[in-house]
This record gives C-alpha cells, structure tokens and sequence, in this order.
DNA sequence: AATTTTTGTGTGTGCGCCCACACTTTTATT
DNA sequence: AATAAAAGTGTGGGCGCACACACAAAAATT
C-alpha cells in the first residue's frame, strides 16, 4: 500500500507561511505570535488535520512520571493480588517509553505496620501519581492526606474509601457484588433454605465494605419478596487460618444444621468448600474471585458461583489513568466499577484460558 | 523523585568502548563485528539493562503498518457491530504513532455481493495485514485465499473458518457459549420443560456455527442426564424481519404450546421477548449480545440471560496482535476466545457502564 | 609484493517535536 | 527624540535510534 505521508509540523509551517517556532507556539499558545498569524497556523492546521505526534513529543521533552503502586504481595503463585499486579506490569510495560516508571510496594495482607511501613517510603519518594489498595482503612486516610499535601494524586483500587478523594477509584461496587450474589445463591436453591453469608477477617480491614455486602446480599432477597422463604445468618470468623475456620463452621453448622446456600465474601470460598466436601454436607457456595483454590473447587463441584471483579482489569486500567492524566491531561471519571463476571463451571475455562493469553500477549515489550 | 536515567545506546557505547553503530549492529545482529567486540557489546547491554526505546525507533524507522478492517456497517447505532468496531478504533488510536494505520470496510450484513466489492478494494490497497469478520463461508474463502497468495496476514474475529489459515481467530467458542446457555435456561426451568431453540438466518452465513451451537447447547442437557425431562426443539426462521419472526413463531407456538425456555442464537433475542410479552407468554429466554434492544428487554424482565461476546475486546485485540506481529514480531495464538459474559438483570449495568467509560478512556488520543 | 576483496568501525544525518536563544520590530517610558 | 521594554519571529540543538557512508585494517587474490 502506497505510503501515507503524515502531516508535520513543518508541513503545516509552510503551508501557513510561518516558522516551525510559530507553529509550536500556537500549539501551546504560550503567546508571543500576532493574531493574523495564529489565525493562519489555526486554519492551516485544521486544512492539513494536523496532529502532533506524541511519540516524537515525548522524545523532545524527555519527561517522566513515576508511579508508585502499594498492594498486598501474593503470598503465593496465583494469588488473588498477582493479578491486579499483572495488570499493573502490563499496562506498565505499555507505557514505559513514554516515560511513565512504575514501581512496587508490597504490604502484608495482615499487618498494617507494613503498610504504614512502606506508605512511609512511597510518601518520600515523592512520585508523580500513587495506585494503592486502601484495605486498611484508618492508615490509608493517613497516607493519602499526606499525599495530597504534596499534591500527589492517587488512585484507590480493589477497595473504596468513600470521600477519599481520590483521583479515581476502581473496583467492584461492592453493595451489587453481593446483591447479584444473593440473585445466583438463591437460583441455586429450593423455594425454602437458610443461607449463611461468611465473613472471613483479620483486624478491621473492611468493616464498612462488609456492611455494604450484608445491605446488598439482603437486599435481593427483600426486593424480591424473599425473606419468609430465605432466611440468612451471618458468621463472622476473626481468621483465615484452615483450624480456626473448620472450628466455627463446625461450631455454627451443629446450631444451624438447615443452612442450605453459602455466600463467602472473601476469596476463599474453597475453605469453606472444603469443610462442606469433608462433612459431605451439600450446601450451594458463591464466592469471589478466581484463584487456584477456587477454581478448582469449582471443578469439583463444591463452589457454585464465583464472582470475578476483573483483577487483572482494575490494574491496567489504573495505569491508564494515571497515564492519560499525565501525559493528555484527562480528568478521570470518580468511579469506575469494573465488570462482575460471573463464572460458573461452564465458563470457567475461558476465563482462565483468556487471562492467560492476555498476559503473554501483552507483557515482554521491553 | 529523582529522575532516572534511562541508559540509551550511547551510554552502551561508552560502557564497551565502541561506537553506537557497533552497538546498532549487534543489536540487530548484522554482522561486520568482531567477536571480541561483540562479547564486550553484549555484556555491557546485559550489565546495564539495556533496551531500545520504541518510540526513538518508531520515529527513526519511519515505517508504516496498514491494516484494512473488513465488517458489516451496523444499520443503527448500538447495533452489534458497533462494538467491534468501537474496539479496533480504540486499538488503532492507540497504536497511530507507531505507525499503524487502519482502515475500515463496511459491508452488508445481508449482501454477500456488498462483501466481495470490499474485500476486492482491499485486495487492490495490499495492506500489511487483514483483519474480517468472515461472516459468509464462499466468499471469505475466496478472499483469504487471494490475501494468502500475496502474503498479506489476516485475522478473524467474531466468526472462525476451521482451517482457514488466518493469523489468529478472536472470538467467541460458539459451541461451548451455546453449551453455557443451556446451563443458564436449564437453571430457570421447572423439572420438565420443553425448550426451543431459535435460529434466525438469511442466506448460508453461518451453517457450521449453528451446527456447532446445536451440539453444544444438546450437550449440556444430556452430559448432565436431563434428556428425559427436558426436549429441545428448533425452529430456524430464514428472515430477521419482525412480521416473518413473528408469523413462524405463532405457528410454531400454536403447534408447540408446551414450550417454558427460549435459546436464541443471535442478538435478536429482544423480537422474541416482543413476541412472548404481546401474547402473554412466559417464557424464559436466554440470547446474544448486549444490544440496546435486548438490554432494554433484560430490564423489563422479557430477557433472563445473555451471553456476551466481549465484542470491544475482539477489535482491540485483532489490532494488538497485528501490532505486535509488525512491530514486535510475535507469532499469536492461533485461537484466541474471548470471555464470555453472563449477563443478568443485576449485572447488566456494570457492563453498559464499564463499557462506556472504557471507551470514553482510549479513544480522543489523536 | 601489489592488488583486490572482505571485514570491522566510526561519523553524520534525519525521524518529528520542544525549547532556549538570538534577533528584529513594535510599543511604552522617560 | 532617545532609550527601554515588550512583542513577534526564526534558527539550531537535542531527545534515542537506524542506517548510509567513509574509511581503516585484515584477509584473500593475483
């Protein structure tokens, strides 16, 4: 195909009869160029549809943003937080030629010191954007005022805190999460059932995201004229240890032997899965997000419905934020709640499978 | 934070005591180097991490990357292939400065002959690359086989010709998406249940999907021994017109009044819930594609499921592996499906909106 | 031993853009 | 009217890389 000549500044110079400094500063209109002029570069420009080209800006101006990101590590392969961080890598390697420099920060999923710990070392490093996941609460608010003194926008991902003024927030809407869990739940269960919705937590991580969840996971079934048929209780185990969790079920199922549907608000329905397959009880689970455990439990039948909050999603698409904001200077919408998949065993496959291409076709560009 | 360096060429260079063309051949190994030098070369990249900045190599190359898109126009906006298209207009915004330069050719969803003219122009343009939505067999074949004899790669989305030599197939795998649907109208279903499945079709488009959708959708019911309670019938309607749809669906329905469950196998899935809803009739029904009209169906309760192809994704994701191979030089899968999404009433708005968002995100980078 | 040929190496130019600087012309100030 | 300040405009160097070319050194050919 015969080549496309693409439209210079310098075409556009001669073409208004000006210089390519001319030209430059009506593109930034940073003044210093008469009317008649700029009328002239302002037509020629939209006669010959000039568009800047951003590769060779960004080779002039050298410029570079750093991004920090503060996540959980992955305290093992397939983890749930290795993938927001393979989205976070992808989109990275994406961009890095145009300056944008990405580093990491991990925090142990169940210490806040740790959290507060390496906050500290983001906040002196002073980078141009921050993306982190705000899981607990009251040390993030600290970290993200003292980002804001410093004028450094962040991004909250996977975990809201509402009214933190963040750039930008994106993740699932929890409250609907756990509503369109009550929906699959019930489609799984007969017309009278008790159903017990699991909370699993260390510390004070998410209380308010978990209040949201019992608002909306009961919602469903008061919208929809439930209640009387469906009862729903509420367990609340302090761990995510195997022992400690087996021992509360054990304890809560002896007392509430009609419990028919389980909805486990973490990811790690395939605990509970387990403890259903060794007391062979057969109770209906939805739970979230596809790591290992979970698929494989859903392989065998014991999980029913896995809710995915598109991980992998949440930290490209963090990235792009922040890069857009940057570089094109876009002001990002608030919220951005991320598609809920809903997997089950049918589809399971490609949701896996297409992750796996995704990755690969995505990373090694550097 | 400070800035960082980025180790250039030159800095290579110096650290082996060499000139940067010496560098520049090694990298792109065309020989004229002593081994000496060469050894020296490679530790030193390797010692400090070197690697090429693309954009500095995009702009200095200067090469240009056509790529002609072959689909049907969408009649209406928010019609189907508004999406895909969507797609590879976000990709191609996004990869223009690298020098990718995408065209698109619109053809008749119903005029093969309208298919033939485009494909023709876009074998006269020789692009670098293809990519088409090979909606009619012959035709298609015809086409590829000229794009093979000129070496031009070409991709599939949407639809796979089995062994058609492309690329890369992007898309959805019919047969299990169609088993996935049986799961999904099995699970809105009384014990027994008589179940229809409607084709839709004008012409011989798409024979070998539909047989493929058949076996997928009969294999759900009889992998998990529901053949005895549940049969399916099939009704292939040759128009998408509203008067003909609706007159085979009454004298279907006339002769078959024990239908409970709908399967539609395309995105007119909303003429059929027109249909039930102006007689009265309930009847669930699960079908393709989040079209305004069957969102609006899904709303009203007319839709129960639709499975969504991720047609966004299906363009941004031919674009991204015809990049990757020009630029990159990276050998795709061939086969790469798409997820796909259940969609239900309570998730339906994540969708929209997510989708929105999205493309609001990537496009206007021009 | 003189020559051609091959191999090895460095230099310079350009891709499209940004920006600092030099220079000229106009306007404001005394 | 002379000088200072501001506004208007063009030129040149550089971002990191690829590639053509010039040239030197070594190997192969007479």
């Amino acid at each position: 195909m015969e080549r496309i000549k693409k439209v210079t500044i310098q075409d556009v110079a001669r073409y208004a009869n000006v210089s390519v400094g001319t030209i430059d500063r009506v593109i930034h209109n940073r003044g210093r160029v008469s009317p008649e002029k700029r009328k002239k570069v302002e037509e020629a420009i939209k006669k010959l549809n000039f568009n800047p080209n951003m590769l060779a800006r960004t080779l002039a101006l050298g410029n570079q943003f750093t991004i920090c990101a503060l996540i959980p590590s992955a305290p093992y392969p397939g983890h749930y937080w290795t993938m927001p961080l393979n989205g976070l890598e992808m989109a990275a390697a994406q961009f890095k030629d145009y300056g944008i420099i990405t580093e990491y920060f991990f925090y142990d999923l169940f210490d806040e010191k740790s959290f507060t710990k390496q906050a500290g070392k983001i906040a002196e490093l002073e980078p141009n954007g921050v993306v982190l996941a705000p899981l607990f609460l009251e040390e993030s608010k600290f970290f993200t005022e003292k980002l804001r003194k410093k004028g450094i926008p962040y991004i909250f991902i996977d975990a809201d805190i509402p009214g933190g003024q963040s750039l930008s927030y994106i993740g699932p809407d929890v409250k609907q999460s756990a509503f369109i869990a009550g929906r699959l739940i019930n489609s799984a269960l007969p017309e009278k059932a008790d159903i017990l919705m699991v909370n699993m937590v260390k510390g004070f991580e998410n209380a308010s995201a978990l209040k949201r969840m019992e608002e909306g996971f009961g919602n469903y079934f008061r919208e929809n004229g439930l209640e009387e048929n469906k009862t729903i209780h509420t367990l609340t185990i302090q761990s995510t240890q195997k022992e400690e969790v087996f021992r509360e079920l054990t304890k809560f199922y002896i007392k509430n032997p009609s419990i028919k549907g389980a909805f486990v608000t973490n990811s790690k329905a395939f605990l509970i899965s387990e403890f259903h397959r060794h007391h062979e009880l057969d109770i209906r689970i939805v739970g979230y997000d596809l790591v290992p455990d979970n698929i494989e439990h859903m392989k065998n039948g014991g999980i029913d419905f896995i809710i995915s909050q598109s991980p992998v999603q949440q930290g490209k698409r963090a990235i792009q934020i922040l890069f857009d904001y940057f570089v094109w200077k876009k002001e990002p919408e608030k919220i951005q709640h991320v598609p809920l998949d809903i997997i089950i065993r049918e589809n399971l496959g490609f949701y896996v499978n297409f992750n796996r291409h995704f990755q690969n076709g995505e990373k090694n560009n550097q």
